[in-house]
DNA sequence: TTCTATCCATAGATTGGCTATGGGTGGAGG
DNA sequence: CCTCCACCCATAGCCAATCTATGGATAGAA
């Protein structure tokens, strides 16, 4: 497995890290820990998207607390103590809507944005 | 003409603001209010993006200062007062540079998010 | 044994949008 | 004539969410 680091400048637009976390959990399927998580947002994005990590836990608290993920303590593949999140009902749903939302508000900004 | 009024609730990417004003300055060519922006804001993207005036202003004011806007006193078509802003060579410098940097995100961004 | 990658977490500052509020003017319709 | 609405500007105070900075702990490679 090559190395895998985060850290680098954060790049994000601001409101979308928990649909973007929400959206990863929900695309891989099976519980991850945070820093999975972020290497997988990192990885997919190509290396343009980047979670700071005092982005990252603050972000799954709320989730957490929102009842849209639920954690539990585990072991990870390296052998370290790792806090696997999965997605609940309630955040299957969200993230459908959101990413809905989303993608509408994108395409207007596109109209705003883009050369007629 | 139709009437035009804003309002409604604000929708909005947080920090693409100022992004989505000085481009509709460019797009338009021509100077222009901060009513008259918004409404354009509003109108180019179907009733989708809704500049509230408590944002709008404020951030003009930090265009303004950034020196990427300038900002004149005059009359509108409508025979009020109204300040017009216009773009600065640093502002259109910016808005090409912003807008760059914006589309490369959303690349990365329909990466996480669009179905495989 | 030292260093790096893997993992979690929080305090504090900062950014920037929202709510609420205020004020002023021209013109249309009653 | 006068009232209302669309047109315009602006600010104070709040609040949400991200970033910076920091701290700590461990497995495994060099």
């Amino acid at each position: 497995m090559t190395k895998e680091v985060l850290s680098k400048k954060a790049v994000l637009l601001p409101g979308t890290l928990e649909m973007l976390i929400l959206r990863s959990l929900e695309r891989t399927g099976e519980p991850m820990h945070g820093y999975g998580i972020a290497l997988y947002i990192k990885q997919i994005s190509k290396e343009v998207l980047l979670v700071e990590e005092g982005s990252l836990y603050p972000a799954l608290q709320r989730l957490a607390i929102k009842g849209l993920v639920k954690a539990e303590w585990s072991e990870s593949e390296t052998g370290r103590k790792a806090r696997y999140y999965k997605l609940t009902a309630a955040g299957r749903k969200q993230v459908t809507e959101e990413v809905a939302g989303f993608e509408k508000i994108l395409e207007a900004m596109l109209r705003v944005v883009q050369p007629a």
